[in-house]
DNA sequence: ATTATTTTCTTTAGGTCTAAACTATTTTTT
DNA sequence: AAAAAATAGTTTAGACCTAAAGAAAATAAT
């Protein structure tokens, strides 16, 4: 019982296929992402915020600024603020002065951070490993090519 | 610039294929749910759950109790009853006692609620017709049905 | 029949997110 | 150089959502 039921009892032309697909794919997304959050909580003490500002700064050793942050993660500047503030108060990442801006500064994982991160990150991995289990590596590649396309036609025209 | 992001610069057996669809996946289900929201309130001054709420109703004359909304919509009762008393306030949906369970009552959509739905329906299939403009229909029945694996396998295990 | 359990819905406390207003600084224009 | 505009980040008000506790009614157990 989810997204979908409200499609339930139409004649399959009744609605285009691609309002049927939104549903489904909006259902997996939740489903999944659901998921993930419990674990997170259940397993780390996180949440999915705070995993996914850290993953973005995991590659960088030089760290990220805070607009820089908030467009990768697709939230608004206010909404890393208060994740930063949490991460900071933790000691799991640190805001350090850019030279020549003193507006600005670069948010960088700890040490402490960097290690609490990649544990993190493996059974996180493992979450999504299985959470796509039922398709293989041909069907994977299929769906990451097809939303490929619908990801840069929404970045081309909107 | 988007979640993906954070994978950039790593080589691409790096990452299971797996995290780099699910990452793509929810960057477009954010993108397409960002611009359905934002439509939705510029255009109708309505929000997304508010729509989803009447969305499942649009098909149930005889309206639906509060747990099954909860349960369709995927989210908790507390936040159905929320929603449900905007609604009602607005007079878009009305409580109906069950008959033999003084408990329970359905929530059904009143004859403005159903005008206003049908007329927000609409314009909402053409936004979600051009969000996967770019694909032909045999391209969405595939995703249609990989995803359908993904939501069956996850339902079966968790 | 009475008690215990379950079900249905609401309330509460708290975390998350957004949009918009705000401060401080930098860049551009004049 | 001074004013205007843009940029970086924070704060605030408010909508949304959850988990957990609570209230009322129905069902099951004894």
């Amino acid at each position: 019982m989810d997204l979908e039921a409200r499609l339930h009892g139409t004649s399959p032309s009744e609605h285009p296929q691609a309002l049927r697909l939104w549903l489904r794919l909006l259902t997996c997304a939740q489903l999944i992402e659901r998921q993930v959050r419990a674990s997170l909580r259940d397993r780390f003490d996180t949440t999915l915020p705070r995993f996914d500002l850290m993953a973005q700064l995991d590659r960088r050793p030089q760290g990220l600024k805070m607009n820089e942050l908030s467009r990768r993660m697709m939230v608004t500047g206010g909404n890393v603020t208060g994740i930063t503030d949490q991460l900071v108060a933790e000691g799991l990442v640190e805001r350090l002065d850019v030279a020549g801006d003193r507006r600005a500064f670069n948010v960088r994982l700890t040490e402490p951070g960097r290690q609490a991160f990649h544990d993190m990150a493996a059974e996180h991995e493992r979450w999504i490993v299985e959470a796509f289990s039922a398709l293989n590596e041909r069907d994977i590649a299929t769906l990451h090519r097809l939303l490929g396309r619908v990801k840069q036609h929404f970045q081309e025209t909107v």
